[in-house]
RNA sequence: CGGGUAGUAGCGCAGCUUGGCAGCGCGCCUGCUUUGGGAGCAGGAGGUCGCGGGUUCAAAUCCCGCCUACCCGACCA
């Protein structure tokens, strides 16, 4: 490609509207422009980068025996009625659309797994055709309340995802290992350093599930690691183990006593209250007011300076709860009493620890303090109900483990019948006769999220500095004043055409452009391998040849250099 | 959805306090000179000062409403 003719135009300064630097470069380097606020043109540049990355997903989930087909992104939103997953968005989360004329209203489709689970149920039949792993790319709708970072976080994205059907649970977990080591592949090739997690499953579902972290500066999530025995799960589903003395000693009052604590509802009003240096956060018990999986109000019980972890399933006291349990009184909860009432009490393990709590009263306006476990309330179930922070012990080995800032790459997931429990069509004849439905897997990569990761994990204060599995080119060729001295346009015309014939994929500046302006645009647009010609060079038989990465640079021949990239 | 900041040429910004000719740098066009790390000179094009209303002889500037974007938080398959 001759530059002069690329759609590109580089940008000097960044816009404003571009916090990070994977944002910036992509902006400044010409790859794509914003169109409103989280929706993002691919120019021609970003576009091959994309498609290099789509090859990258092809290749190697094509070699582990799946099928690329192409979904709709529009769905009836009767599908999505189907699975319950409509109400479980609710109309606001769920983009729709509605077609008028033949009438009828579309999901901007988020995610695929109704659609694939109808479509494959139409086409499989028999045990015989499974298993079956269909995979596609496609763009997808999210209604982010909050886009940010250029495409680290879109409403509109390209996405590749996977789906596994299999005749039971111990096929699918096999599926699930194949393309979860493809996955590890992908990555390795896009030059990621990437951990897979236990996560937690959200709107998806499912039971088991990993999420593909990417540690990097400008990760919107958390995972925790262990370093001696490998443990990792992302923050919110990460437990610690047992052992964890927190806080200080607390009040060491042996009798309970109640304070009046007016308009003080939460953890900080309350040491505020007691104007005491001893007392902190974490001698008061944080109680949250919950409904389990199984439908039960259950009081949560952490040290006062964690923060929640909600079991899957779980969810928060909602206005309606309150009414319904009295003794539940907000802001100013305690475990006191509660099982009376018919409350399950269930509580961190770091809630363990010598001396006394301060409390929530369950009386407006008022706390106790002096409360000890065991002897003033009880407790039904011990568990990790705190998220975890740098320094608590591993819940495998014990050891501290610590948290790392990270983007979420990929996310699969072991889905089960989910799906294909509800929606029409899963039914297959078994191998031993009968019916059965399939056991699911679903997969799904950020393609466009990819972009943004690679270019944040590789570039310099110069520009972009593509991986090679990803560059929209391979060669940066540069003719300098090639305008001005004809034998260089002429070499450089000549190694040009040399090049693309051997299939070389080579940008070919051959802009009437000062030196400085090429150089700084090749740094910028951050393709592997920079050739320049020049006069001087020239008059010697020689190109540059510089490494983006290393900067490494060699003087060859225009011979040597043909050999060089046509060999590799 | 709550809090904050901003919107003036393609990009980055000044002007607004104290109302009075629409500005600067980069980029773009033409010509000449220059040419190994973002060249110089000369000339030129490019504007709904986010939108609507109000105050005023006069509004980019003051007042009211709205929109858009970004940041923090909430949310996030």
């Amino acid at each position: 490609m001759r530059m002069s003719r690329l759609l590109v135009r580089t940008l000097r300064e960044a816009p404003a509207d571009a916090e990070v630097a994977s944002h910036q470069l992509l902006v400044r380097a010409g790859y794509i422009r914003r169109l409103a606020s989280g929706v993002y043109t691919f120019l021609p540049l970003g576009l091959r980068v994309l498609h290099r990355v789509e090859r990258v997903i092809r290749e190697e989930l094509d070699a582990a025996g799946c099928q690329e087909l192409l979904l709709p992104a529009l769905h009836p939103i009767e599908l999505w009625e189907q699975s319950g997953r409509a109400a479980l968005f609710g109309s606001d989360a769920l983009p729709t659309m509605t077609v008028d004329g033949r009438g009828g209203t579309f999901v901007l489709g988020p995610t695929h797994e109704e659609v694939v689970t109808v479509t494959v149920g139409a086409e499989v039949d028999s045990y015989r055709q499974l298993p079956l792993t269909v995979y596609q790319i496609q763009v997808k709708f999210r209604d982010e309340a909050r886009p940010r970072f250029g495409l680290l976080r879109t409403r509109e994205l390209i996405m590749a995802d996977a789906y596994s059907f299999d005749v039971d649970k111990e096929a699918m977990q096999e599926s699930y290992r194949i393309v979860f080591d493809a996955y590890l592949r992908i990555f390795e090739r896009l030059a990621l350093d990437v951990t897979p997690v236990e996560a937690a499953s959200g709107a998806i579902g499912g039971d088991v599930n990993h999420e593909f972290m990417v540690p990097s500066v400008v990760g919107e999530d958390h995972f925790v690691s262990c370093c001696s025995c490998g443990y990792a799960a992302n923050v919110e589903a990460a437990t610690r183990g047992e052992g964890t003395a927190v806080g200080g000693d607390g009040a060491p009052a042996p009798e309970v006593v109640q304070h009046h604590t007016p308009g003080r509802p939460g953890i900080a009003d309350v040491v505020s209250f007691f104007e005491d240096p001893e007392i902190s956060a974490g001698d008061l018990l944080k109680s949250m007011a919950t409904v389990d999986d199984q439908g039960r109000p259950t009081l949560i019980l952490i040290p006062g300076d964690r923060e929640v972890r909600l079991p899957g399933g779980w969810r928060l006291f909602e206005d309606g709860d309150f009414v319904a349990h009295p003794s539940l009184v907000k802001g100013y909860i305690g475990p006191v009493g509660q099982q009376e009432q018919g409350i399950r009490v269930v509580a961190d393990v770091g809630v363990v620890r010598p001396g006394s709590w301060i409390v929530g009263a369950n009386r407006s306006d008022h706390h106790l303090s002096g409360v000890v476990v065991d002897r003033d309330f009880r407790v039904d179930a011990w568990g990790s109900f705190a998220e975890v922070v740098t320094g608590d012990p591993c819940p495998r080995c014990g050891e501290p483990i610590e948290l790392v800032r990270s983007v979420e790459a990929a996310h699969t997931f072991q889905l089960g019948y989910k799906y294909s429990e509800v929606m029409p069509g899963s039914n297959f004849v078994a191998e031993e006769g009968g019916e059965a439905v399939f056991s699911m897997g679903c997969y799904g990569m950020g393609v466009s999220r990819l972009l943004a990761v690679v270019a944040e994990e590789h570039h310099d204060d110069r520009g972009l500095v593509w991986p090679g599995e990803v560059a929209p080119f391979r060669v940066h060729l540069a003719a300098l004043g090639a305008g001005r001295v004809p034998e260089v346009a002429a070499a450089a015309d000549q190694l040009y055409e040399r090049l693309v014939g051997a299939g070389v994929e080579v940008l070919y500046d051959d802009r009437d452009v000062s030196p400085g302006v090429k150089f700084a645009d090749a740094d910028l647009l951050g393709l592997p391998i920079r050739l320049v010609i020049g006069a001087k060079g020239l008059a010697r038989g020689v190109v540059e040849w510089r490494s983006r990465s290393t900067g490494e640079e060699r003087e060859l021949t225009l011979e040597a250099v043909v050999e060089d990239l046509v060999s590799e």
